[in-house]
DNA sequence: TGTACATCAGTGAACGCGCGTTCACTGATGTAC
DNA sequence: TGTACATCAGTGAACGCGCGTTCACTGATGTAC
């Protein structure tokens, strides 16, 4: 009744998975069972009775993850900042989260692991950390962003309370994949020859995404 | 003197590229050298005739998908157009190719491989392909990117003639990472729930890059 | 022009590795009476 | 409270696979005299 068995379960659970995290953040992303298996100090088998699969794994990873992103979004953020300073705020942390764990970065928005496909269940983890951005972003509409198509897209996220206005929305998306593109080149190298370090660089894009946005109290 | 012995080696080496881009393309960018010497039809050990590693296949690869990007930007392009639209035809291009060779754009845009960093040589292939945008956004200043140290850091790509102006260097710099990361977010699936098909939200991303980089003819 | 030697493309076997997953098993924990 | 049975965590061996790379080899092409 104490649970012994239940408790020992969750423990080892837990254990697999943070060796599943180390072993993504030393190795990458095409982590292997027998790899995490060692790491825990168990055979390799024995990892299979708590995920069925290494996708399954993984899975159990990508949410992780996008949690820990989430989390790290949500000590950064700060609801007495001016917007755009609070935006900014927000893509130094994702950017410092992605440097400091560029592995678990490329997990959840590097090129998609062959044979893997992320399934429904990452889904709202995703959106989790969407919703910082669209919280501080998303207040007010933004002219070119709009348009019955769009509109009608990111009615949703309005409806959710997820966003103010359908065009600011779209404007985060836009805005969010150009802080993913810009720190996915600059993990690749891509910037070494040139905006290099890449500081002064991401501090101008963040200044523009606050323009853009209609953060900077206009 | 005919080199018959010249000539088929560059047959044959055309033959392991052409059938090393197949291999990417339908599998990924994780190519093994076994799977191309079996499209080829030889032997795995006979590559190495032509490729003394994997490492140096992959370098040509890479070389070689940069090239193919970077004339697919040549042949979009399109001098005579305002350049808002000229802009936007580039834009277009890119992700037009990325969605059609997926593997291709990851190769060179995506999560590094494991175990392998892109040697020098395929630094010029990388910047065939910025110069087009540089050529095309770069013309003139641009507010909010200037500041000592970026323009110190850019005043390369201005000597080089690749840029008319180092701030406007830096605001398309950030502007082709907003491309990346919008078309990295779109083949990884995280576009789906929301700005689903992506077209419209990425005409207006290409709309407001243009106003950004002040070349809607204000 | 013909012969002797050097070069090189391609072969096939092998080395040593790591992988995901299955399976029959042992021994400890939990449950029903 | 004690006993009989069911559940389950972890083991160790195995299957079948694909990988990068090396090596001694054969036979064809090229070169020097």
């Amino acid at each position: 009744m104490a649970g012994v068995r239940e408790q020992n379960r969750a423990e080892t659970t837990a254990r697999i998975l943070a060796a599943a995290r180390a072993e993504v953040a030393e190795h990458g992303a095409d982590m292997s069972m027998r790899a995490v298996a060692r790491r825990v100090g168990l055979v390799s088998s024995a990892v299979y009775r708590y995920f069925p699969t290494r996708e399954a794994l993984l899975t159990a990873m990508v949410v992780e993850s996008y949690g820990r992103l989430d989390r790290a979004l949500a000590s950064a953020d700060d609801a007495d900042l001016p917007g755009g300073e609070r935006w900014a705020v927000l893509g130094r942390a994702t950017r410092a989260w992605a440097k400091d764990r560029t592995h678990e970065f490329q997990l959840i928005y590097g090129t998609p692991l062959p044979g893997y496909a992320a399934p429904p269940e990452t889904v709202p983890a995703a959106a989790a950390v969407a919703s910082h951005f669209l919280r501080v972003g998303a207040g007010s509409p933004v002219e070119g962003f709009g348009g019955v198509t769009l509109e009608g897209q990111l009615a949703g996220l309005v409806d959710e309370g997820l966003a103010a206005s359908a065009s600011g929305a779209a404007a985060v998306l836009a805005e969010l994949a150009a802080l993913v593109g810009f720190v996915t080149l600059e993990l690749g190298g891509h910037l070494v020859g040139t905006a290099d370090p890449a500081e002064p660089l991401f501090e101008a894009l963040l200044a523009r995404q606050a323009r853009t946005l209609g953060l900077d109290g206009g």
